[in-house]
Formats: structure tokens, C-alpha cells, sequence
DNA sequence: CTGAAAGCGCTTACAG
DNA sequence: CTGAAAGCGCTTACAG
């Protein structure tokens, strides 16, 4: 670690920590059984109103908070769920986790965080594992080609929601955003502003979203009677220089696209660089729009015109998904839910 | 929730959860005592090579995994580290998490996260509770003016790191960013660059890190000896439009800067455009410098000059402050962490 | 409306 | 090297 100590300081007072209060305490100091004690705090049981009075009170003098891990023990309910991100350093991530949390909350839930770094499955095998060590009451799984996992989860008995994973073969509730209509939706959006000569630059065809956005271009370009040719589509790997490369190529054709539909942000800002370098204006000599509306899309300028995803909504209803699904236990029946994306003109088209 | 359900498919599954086998199934099958099984599984005690043998196998081939809650009971630890975190919405703070969780999680321990979500204390207060109810065995927290929140951890004895609060009057572990070496070092980098006209755009001066960053600016001016004028300094709000409104008005003078340094990358964003705007030249006629790092600061054009904050690091440092904290009990001495910055010098500069 | 007692699944002195 | 038993702090039939 690179950091440099400055030391330590000896001001402060270590007061031992205080004893810990028990149910059989408040019982005692309240002249109840502790059976008694138990349903003021559930509320499974009436108790007499002055009984109840009493013991609140014993509970507040005592500063009695109920241990944790009994209550679970008892109770076999953690009333905790656990997200596995793929890579929080990526903003849809966190913004699926204040969802996550918004939606399940109020359920006394807590979420417990496992990112699995962008790194490869054997973490995400690590962290299916310590969830049901931990018996997750239940799972939001925002990882690809996990199917293994999910299985183990289930096996587990651990209810399970896929985040983005429209591509799993498992029966299993899931939310996505519809990347096919996603990219149709760009694509419908350049041909209402006259364009007919549009391009894309494609994520990688393999997995998701790559796949669906490419599809969900070829569709609209069918359903336009727009010519699909293959010299307008590039294919890049979401970065910035891919965005940069791709563009770089289509602007020195002599039919170069008027358009361009980049399938992420990051590449569409990569586009934005290469098209001036090449000396076309945006939009005026090729318009631009990119999907995801991470924060550099608005600050860049021109301002990006692109299709948001939205992060919080999925995580909400991942967690309204998952509170079912822990209500209802196992079925056999599934939900599955399309959020709304949103289309975000700015200045590139 | 503006999603709309797609429906239902009928295709899974639906397989009871497997019965839950516990130490007593496995003690029974291996024809030993649970005393035995609990010491294979723990290691406390020495075990015959042949009965650990006998009882592992059986542990594989029921898939015993111990109960959490069981365990914690009578261990009396949760291996559960809770973060509690301003705005998860921010890049700084999952940054932050990954560093935690890296720190952390080879002690086996867990982290739960909390997002106050940029708001007031009271959610704060609400995460608190769960952290000492939960019996966190340690909590991060990386939200300012919390100093009533951290003593209650404290009573509750409870290991506290504090993320960002030099300004903390509790003695308590912290490790924050050298705020004021922060603009000193930026202030230098102008000044070795020619500049001698060097104002800046601060924060908010109630807060961290607002206020060290303006005295690190002060602090530099004096050390080379430049005059340091009223009209030299703007106060923003941290946001891009603030940023912006503030390098108007410095552009707009007869005596204006030839370098600003704003206190944050947004703001640095905003004085971006009001230079363009008013037509002067960035580094050119004005040389621009911010702080954090932030994606958006490399994506601009000119790429911003910055600082970067090593968010993931201050993470790190402070999971193992933790991990010491937790280990050594409460005591009297404190340790600090100073996280060394970097300049990152790109265009605007 | 209230209690005594069994039980949740482990760990850990105590004893051999 | 191994076990029987008490105990961790709750919840919940069972009984009154």
C-alpha cells in the first residue's frame, strides 16, 4: 500500500464495550416471563396493554436490541439479499444496487455486496458459495453465463433473479432492458431525422447485449426498407478506441453512412473524436447516437444523444421480483420483466 | 414501476429445497459425536487422520454446510463489515467498496453495504441501527458530520474507520485524501508550468473537503510568494453549471487568470465550457487543472488535467485499518492514513 | 392474557 | 484422540 502513516494519537477513551442486554434481562428487570418479552417484540401474541408498556419501557432503559443471529436461528430467515455485480467501477452497477436497495428495504432487508471486479466466473463461484453459507434469503445475479450458479442457488433453495440475462436457458425470474428495441428504437430515431444511409458499430456478437443490439438494427433496417450492407457495420469491443477505429474507417469510405448507431456510449464518444479528426462535423456531416447515458455522454460536447437504461428501475424491480418470490417460494411459474429505456436527444443527432 | 411484465412462462422446474443436513446428520453417518465434526470443521483440536477422513467424505457427499447462524451465535461474530457510503451514485464510493471488499475478504469477511443516497442523516442514523443490530463486526463509514452516528458504534463496541474525516474531533482510526497537499501540489504544478496568475474555483468552505482545499490554495500562493487576490477566487457548488458560471466571470474581467484551479473535475468541466464559450483558448489562453479523476475528465476535450484520488486504495487502507481495529480491540491510540494523490496531466494544462 | 419448556444448530469447557 | 452436556439468545407449540 502506497499510503504513508502519519502516526498515531492517544486521545482517545476505549470504554469496554457495554454489556450485552438479553431477553431474559428485560424479563427479569420487567417481572415477565421472557416468553412475554418475545411477543411485545413480534407482536405474534396480544399482551396486555400495561404489560406492554412495561416492558418497552425495560427495553428502552436497557437499550435492549435483540441479538441478530438468534432471531435468524429461530427463524431461518437472514433478511438479507445478496447482489452480485459484475463490475461496480461501471455506473449501471451501483445505480442497480440503490434500486435494489430502495425496493427491498422497507422489507427489513439489507443487501450485502459481492463484485465480482470484471474478473472471471471463479469469484462469482466464491460468492454463490458465501451466499448460502450466509442464507441469502435471497439473490439479484448481475452476471453472465452463470447458469451454473444459478442452478447451485436454487439447489440451495435460494430464490434467484437475473439481472440482464434475457439469454439464460433456465427457467428463472429475471429484468433486462430490451436491447433489441433499444437499438431499433436508435435506429427509428435517425431515419425520422431523414437519415437513410446508417451505419453501426457493434459490441461483440457473442454475448449480451452485443448480440440483441445488433439484431434489433438489422430489424429496423428491415422494417425501414433501408438496404442492410455490410460495409456499414463495424464491429468494436465497447471501448473507446474500437468506437475510435470503427468510425475512423467508415469516414474514409467514399459512401460514407450519415449516420452512425454505436451500440455503447464509450464507443459513440470514440466515434465523436475519430469524426472530427476526419474533419465532418456532428451532427451536420454524420449524426451520432450511442446507448447507456453514462455521465461523459452529457459532458462531452457536442452532448451525446443516446438511449438510457434505466439502472435504479431494474434494480427495483429485481427487488419487488425477488420479495415475490421469496413470499411465494419455488413455483413453477416465472416473472419476467422489460424496463423502459429512454431516448435522450441531445446534440449529436 | 413504468415497466411492463411480459408475462409468465411455465417452463421450470420447481424441486423442494433440499433438507437441510446439520452437524448431527453428519455425526450420526460418520459414526462419530458432533463435538467431533465441530472440531474437523473448525480445526481447534487435533482429529485422527482417519476419522477427519471419514467425516469430511460424509460432509462432501451431504453437502453439509455449517449454519452461519449457528456459528455466529456462539462465536459471537458475523464476519459482516458494513459500509455505509454518502452516495453509492458517485464513482468514489464504489471504488471505494472494491477496495474494502478486496481488503476484506480474504479474513472471510463479507460487506454489506448501506447508500444513504445523498441524502440527509436520518437514512444514516436508520444504517446505523441495522450495523449494530446486525452486529457488524466493523463498519466504514464514509459520510461526513456523523460524529453522534460514530459514538453510538462505539458504545456499541463496534470498530469504526472513518472514510474523509480528517475533520472528525472524535479520536478515531481514519484515512482520508491529503486534501490540502491536494490543491498545494496542483497550485505547483501551474506555477512550474509559468503561470503566475493562478485563481481557483473552491467548493463549499463549511465542509471537507471544500475548506482544506481552499487553504491548501491559500498555502501554496504564500509559499511562492503570489499575491493572493480577492478576485482571484470564485465559489462554486461542486457542479458543472456552478463551474461554469464562476470562469465566466473570471473570463470576463480585464485582468483575468491565465490558469484556474478548481476544486473538483465537474466544476473544472463547467469552467471548460465558459472558456470556449468566451472565447478564450484552453491551455492556451487559460490552463485549466481539477480534482478526482473522474471518467468524464479523460473522455472532454481538451482532456482535463487532474488529480486523481485513489478511491480503491483509501478502500484498502481502510478495510486493513479495520481488520486491525477489530483484531486489537478498542484501545487508546488511533491510526491515520494520509492516501498519496497523483497528478494527472492531460490537455487542459 | 401469560409461562415453562423444548428446540434452532452450532461451540466449548469439562472429563476421560 | 474423543464424547456427553451445557450453553449461545432467541421463538413457539403446549398448557393454563
Amino acid at each position: 500500500m502506497s499510503a504513508r502513516k502519519t502516526g498515531l494519537d492517544a486521545t482517545g477513551d476505549a470504554r469496554p464495550a457495554a454489556a450485552p442486554v438479553t431477553i431474559q434481562a428485560v424479563a427479569a428487570a420487567a417481572g415477565v416471563s421472557k416468553t412475554t418479552v418475545s411477543h411485545v417484540l413480534s407482536g405474534n401474541r396480544p399482551v396486555s396493554a400495561e404489560t406492554r408498556r412495561r416492558v418497552e419501557k425495560v427495553m428502552d432503559d436497557l437499550g435492549f436490541s435483540p441479538n441478530f443471529f438468534a432471531q435468524a436461528l429461530n427463524r431461518n430467515r437472514s433478511n438479507t439479499i445478496a447482489l452480485i455485480a459484475q463490475d461496480i467501477t461501471n455506473p449501471f452497477y451501483p445505480a442497480l444496487a440503490r434500486g435494489l436497495q430502495a425496493a427491498v428495504s422497507n422489507q427489513d432487508q439489507v443487501v450485502m455486496l459481492f463484485d465480482a471486479g470484471a474478473g472471471e466466473g471463479a469469484l462469482t463461484h466464491a460468492f454463490v458459495a458465501d451466499a448460502i453459507q450466509r442464507r441469502a434469503d435471497g439473490v439479484v445475479i448481475a452476471v453472465s453465463d452463470v447458469d451454473d450458479d444459478i442452478a447451485r442457488l436454487r439447489e440451495a433453495g435460494i430464490p434467484v433473479v437475473a439481472v440482464g440475462s434475457g439469454a439464460s436457458k433456465l427457467p428463472i425470474d429475471w429484468v433486462t432492458a430490451d436491447d433489441e428495441r433499444i437499438a431499433a428504437d436508435a435506429v427509428m430515431h435517425l431515419h425520422l431525422l431523414g437519415h437513410r444511409r446508417i451505419a453501426t458499430i457493434t459490441g461483440p456478437l457473442n454475448h449480451t447485449p452485443g448480440k440483441p443490439r445488433y439484431l434489433g438494427y438489422l430489424r429496423a433496417m428491415q422494417d425501414l426498407d433501408l438496404p442492410v450492407e455490410p460495409e456499414m457495420i463495424e464491429h468494436g469491443e465497447w471501448t473507446r478506441e474500437s468506437g475510435f477505429d470503427a468510425m475512423a474507417r467508415l469516414a474514409a469510405r467514399h459512401d460514407r453512412p450519415s449516420a452512425v448507431f454505436c451500440a455503447n456510449d464509450m464507443m459513440a464518444i470514440g466515434a465523436l473524436d475519430a469524426a472530427r479528426r476526419s474533419g465532418l462535423a456532428v451532427p451536420e456531416d454524420v449524426a451520432l447516437i450511442g446507448v447507456d447515458d453514462i455521465d461523459a455522454a452529457s459532458l462531452v460536447r457536442p452532448a451525446l444523444t443516446t438511449v438510457r437504461i434505466p439502472a435504479e428501475e431494474i434494480g427495483r424491480a429485481a427487488g419487488e421480483l425477488l420479495l415475490h418470490r421469496i413470499a411465494e417460494g419455488m413455483t413453477t411459474t416465472h416473472r419476467h420483466v422489460l424496463v423502459q429505456h429512454v431516448l435522450m436527444t441531445r446534440e449529436t443527432s
